[in-house]
DNA sequence: TTATTTGCTACAAATAATGTAGCACAAAGG
DNA sequence: CCTTTGTGCTACATTATTTGTAGCAAATAA
């Protein structure tokens, strides 16, 4: 087998990048930056946001994203930390890229 | 259950940054498209560079980059379209950031 | 003819995600 | 006090995905 890697480290192997690559692979992991982008959220609204994913995959995933201080929690709920909101840009530029990409090679 | 959201187009609903959020969000797809930043490689020595990922795997995976004209195949073996190159770049950029990053956060 | 290298498939076993139910806690209303 | 509502979760059985190993067929090359 092969072990969840961000929690062993495995095969990151102290590369920030690969540290990254493999956090953002994670199913529901990048969704949850984005939908975090500019609002916190409850566990229950986030959930609702990410297509109602279920609240095992959703704190699973938010334990980690924690963990990496990607994502914090406080009275309002999840949200964004300064890294968190860094990397939130990324996924925005990336969102405004995909719209070319997608109207050319999306049944479009 | 819910089923592979690429195939389906299901949660996508469209929108071009949820299909892209879909797809780098599967195990290795981030991986792959990191890995054929600079060269081609052949689908062995691709997988070799991601840490030995089975080749049901990474031929899935491969089969989806594909689909998406985000990666193609010649003699020269797996390797960047222009839409890849570009999503490549922006993995650049992250990776820079991500050092920012690990710096401040990762056991640093 | 015998290797090598290529891209890939089969398939059982292991791991991860899902869906449903529900718990404990806190705040608010009556 | 008692009930309701909303919070962040956990339990657990089911289902889906990933893994690891083996190996195949075609294309070179020796």
């Amino acid at each position: 087998m092969k072990k969840n890697t961000i929690e062993t480290g495995e095969s990151s192997s102290g590369r920030p990048i690969m540290v990254l690559l493999d956090v953002m692979g994670q199913r529901w992991a990048l969704r949850i930056l984005w939908e975090l982008r500019d609002a916190r959220l409850t566990f229950r609204d986030l959930q609702k946001r990410c297509d109602d994913v279920s609240p095992t995959s959703l704190n699973t995933r938010l334990k980690e994203l924690r963990a990496l201080e990607l994502v914090d929690h406080n009275e309002q709920g999840f949200g964004h930390t300064k890294w968190g909101r860094e990397l939130g840009e990324h996924l925005l530029g990336l969102s405004k890229w995909s719209a070319q990409w997608a109207e050319e090679v999306l049944k479009g």
